[in-house]
DNA sequence: AGCGATGATTATTG
DNA sequence: CAATAATCATCGCT
């Protein structure tokens, strides 16, 4: 283990690509030959082993001409058989250092999970192409949207940095690997060398880099997982949608309250619509798995405590009604003349606000009343509508037909025209009505709201209930 | 600080 | 595997 040792010392200065790898090179400090007998020729060999040391140290031409003196050197022979002699002697110790590498588990368990995180792996394509499917491999599932850029952007550079260094680690092994055998070709001239040697030396320069990429691998893995902690802590640290997307999420929730179970792409689009409301401005974009988490909250806590939502439920349903009154309206152009309630005061008080919703919401929010829920929309009780549409805004409803108003108590009586209005309308029962879910309190088997389900019953009872 | 609202995570279930 | 239910952790307000 001596001899090479001290040929790495001795080619120590010898350039890794610019990177320092003191860590990896624990190299012992050259002492003189401690083993060495014979203390007559001690002196001389000492003195031309020192040359031999210092040859690399030189220029070419100086390296050239010692090498030269040394060949031609009287003593040569002598010293040749001399290092023949120590070699044998040390054979042994040599034989003894013969490590084979088993692979090491730890070495394993770092691939791995560089594997795993996508930082190592097959260099497929463009860096980007790479960076999309680490991310995804970490997020462990498709919801690669821009929510993780930051990640991904981070563990893009690691894996940039990974690789470079890697290269160069490799390039630097090769570089000196050659530089290595080189000399030591050469100074088998001077001294026995068996190829057998060299191909150890090799060998143990390999390793010594493996250890280095270790480290590499090492550090590697650590900044993924301070990465990804800081990720995940950051998930974990939430903040609230903006208001303009829960309006949009609520719009849906409670557009859709018989069967609030939006499919995969309905909860693309949704997060889609959040994030170009919410574009310009700081706040958080949202994506499909945040949409389905809000859904899944939102499911619970309603049927948890629909009383508490009623509000916000006549809120939301009113505005997809202005909507749909809106859209109706324009289609049938007036034809609410049946209307008993007064329509022009509720309807156009909202209608600015329709506008907005008109404009934002056209293209999901409409289709879905119609075709999604109730499948017909019959016109003639578009007055329900309107009812509740003026219930909601609290303000002029008392005056209207629904002689309730009496009692002063705006959420019971709203929500009480709510359930009217519920089992009334030709949208179908699920627009607000807490009864969308079947009383039970669950939504489960009524993903088709049977809609068409006539008005007939309920409608008496809840009626009566308001009425007094 | 306390408290409710709320987004996210976890465990359970069918 | 998606939905639910429970729970956690933070936010926003008072």
């Amino acid at each position: 283990m001596e001899d090479p040792a001290r040929i790495m010392q001795a080619l120590g200065g010898v350039a890794l690509g610019g990177h320092s790898v003191q860590g990896g090179m624990g190299l012992p400090p050259s002492h003189g030959l401690e083993g060495a007998d014979g203390d007559g020729r001690k002196q001389d060999i000492g003195d031309i082993l020192q040359q031999i040391m210092t040859i690399t140290d030189q220029s070419l031409d100086e390296a050239q001409a010692k090498k030269h003196s040394l060949n031609c050197h009287r003593m040569k022979p002598a010293l040749f058989s001399v290092l023949c002699e120590i070699k044998e002697k040390t054979g042994l110790s040599i034989r003894g250092a013969q490590e084979d590498d088993p692979p090491d588990p730890q070495l394993m368990r770092l691939d791995n999970m560089l594997l795993a995180e996508g930082v190592s792996g097959p260099e497929k394509g463009s860096a980007s192409a790479a960076a999309a499917a680490a991310a995804a491999a970490v997020g462990g599932g498709v919801d690669n949207s821009v929510e993780h850029s930051d990640y991904r952007a981070k563990l893009t550079q690691i894996r940039q940095i990974y690789h470079t260094e890697l290269e160069k680690y490799e390039q630097a092994c090769n570089e000196f690997t050659t530089h290595v055998m080189n000399l030591l070709r050469e100074q088998s001239r001077t001294r026995p060398i068996s190829p057998k040697e060299i191909e150890r030396m090799v060998g143990i320069i390999h390793r010594k880099f493996s250890s280095i990429q270790m480290q590499l691998k090492q550090s590697t893995c650590e900044a993924v997982m301070i990465l990804r902690s800081r990720f995940l802590d950051a998930r974990r640290k939430r903040r609230n949608f903006s208001k303009q997307a829960t309006e949009i999420l609520n719009e849906y929730f409670y557009s859709h309250l018989s069967n609030p179970y939006p499919s995969e792409e309905a909860k693309e689009e949704l997060a889609k619509k959040c994030q170009i409301t919410v574009s310009q401005g700081v706040g958080s974009t949202i994506t499909v798995s945040q949409v389905s988490n809000w859904f899944g909250n939102k499911r619970i806590r309603y049927k948890k405590n629909i009383g508490k939502f009623q509000e916000e439920a006549n809120l939301y349903a009113a505005k997809t009604a202005v909507n749909a009154a809106h859209a109706v309206a324009a289609a049938v152009q007036n034809s609410q003349a049946d209307s008993p309630t007064t329509p022009n005061s509720g309807f156009q008080m909202k209608d600015e606000e329709f506008q907005m919703d008109a404009t934002e919401s056209k293209n999901s929010l409409l289709p879905n009343m119609f075709t999604g829920s109730s499948g017909s929309f019959s016109l003639p009780n578009s007055g329900d509508m309107f009812m509740s549409m003026q219930g909601l805004n609290g303000a002029s409803y008392a005056g209207a037909q629904v002689g309730a108003g009496v009692q002063s108590q705006g959420d019971t009586i709203r929500h009480a025209i709510s359930q009217a209005v519920g089992y009334n309308d030709g949208l179908r029962g699920h627009l607000y009505s807490p009864h969308g879910l079947n009383g039970n309190g669950g939504w489960h088997d009524a993903p088709t709201p049977s809609s068409v389900t006539s008005p007939t019953e309920g409608a008496g009872s809840v009626h009566s209930d308001t009425s007094n």
